[in-house]
DNA sequence: TGTACATCAGTGAACGCGCGTTCACTGATGTAC
DNA sequence: TGTACATCAGTGAACGCGCGTTCACTGATGTAC
């Protein structure tokens, strides 16, 4: 059609974008490129003028949901991060929550690469959580195998409540709310 | 071919753990019928004299698998339980641990059928955790919340472990150790 | 600045392939007498 | 107990379909002079 190549890049980001969204909500395998394109506003085609593959595909949008994450601001306490990780809101909003916990169940059948950016990111954000343990250190000392232990429980309470959300999402919301629970009392935050 | 009614029923078992290995390890996407009942010693036709339909096929194993579990030993102490849990041992044989964690991943995308087996085995499991934290005592009297705090860190270390595992195992192994000497120290059983 | 041409992101038809499912057929099992 | 026949789990070819990928073609963009 011609295009500027200022266009062609946001045309990139465009498919990414809309790939990003379908492959959380639906999984990498459920998700064709026909499909894809469309969603993205283009046709099929098109698709192998940005990607040499799907499986390039897939590690780009990893690589873009890392970047995003990384970007995003602190909720300021461990205990509010934590809260706000943990609610409904979150669970709910799968194509736009946490991407270490969205595709948490497709990173182990991804291809090297995009793993690799999987577990940068996880590295990435435990930094953080660490950091913010630390600069609070109002109770307990808080370590480095702190923050594995509270981030594993977090990524496991969404897993799990998302798991049965469709299906009993009384249940859902009690795993939920008992993981808040737990992890706030935990964190020792008055304010959260 | 002409089979006795105990055969078929044998025949049957077979394609559903043959299905079962196959689906952990691949995902249920990824796993074609004729793939499946080759691997099950079957012709693909066959298929349909047992199951109506694929989804029917990941309802049944997501059931055998339920039930599996609910026969499957304790390991003693919930101290125990939780290291055993969380060892490389079980993180390594995903297509024979604990089903709650292996189709933790793909359960919000099954049937209504196969997820509400799996919502029931995970009730199941909370059950046991919760008598198993209750008859130990020591400490902290542990509740129902506890066990769903407790169960979910080990779900999450373990998705997130396995997750990584293959593209960084030194970090993957932290992620498991740091889960496992958080819970065995909370459990607070110097036995484990 | 204006013209001539190469670039390349777009289109949409087509490729081979494996998917889930259906079908006609088979022959030993299991039942009726 | 022996014979005749219905049942049904197995086979393997075939169905339509959507998959990931390739291709010839298009036309505005961007470059060279």
């Amino acid at each position: 059609m011609g295009v500027s190549r200022q266009q062609a890049a946001e045309n990139r980001n465009a498919i990414v974008a809309a790939a990003e969204r379908l492959f959380r909500l639906r999984g990498v395998d459920a998700v064709g490129l026909t499909e894809l394109m469309k969603e993205a506003g283009f046709t099929q085609g098109g698709f192998y003028n940005h990607f040499k593959s799907k499986d390039a595909l897939v590690a780009a949008v990893m690589e873009k949901a890392m970047q995003d994450r990384a970007d995003s601001p602190n909720a300021g306490s461990m205990a509010k991060q934590a809260a706000l990780y943990l609610s409904a809101a979150h669970r709910d909003n799968v194509e736009a929550g946490c991407p270490l916990s969205g595709f948490a169940g497709d990173a182990p059948r991804m291809t090297d690469a995009a793993r690799a950016s999987y577990a940068r990111g996880v590295a990435a954000y435990l930094d953080r959580l660490e950091s913010m343990i630390a600069t609070q250190g109002a109770t307990a000392k808080q370590t480095r195998r702190d923050a594995i232990a509270v981030f594993s429980q977090m990524v496991g309470t969404l897993v799990l409540s998302r798991a049965i959300a469709g299906v009993d999402p009384a249940f859902a919301d009690e795993i939920l709310t008992a993981g808040r629970r737990t992890l706030v009392d935990a964190l020792d935050d008055p304010a959260a």
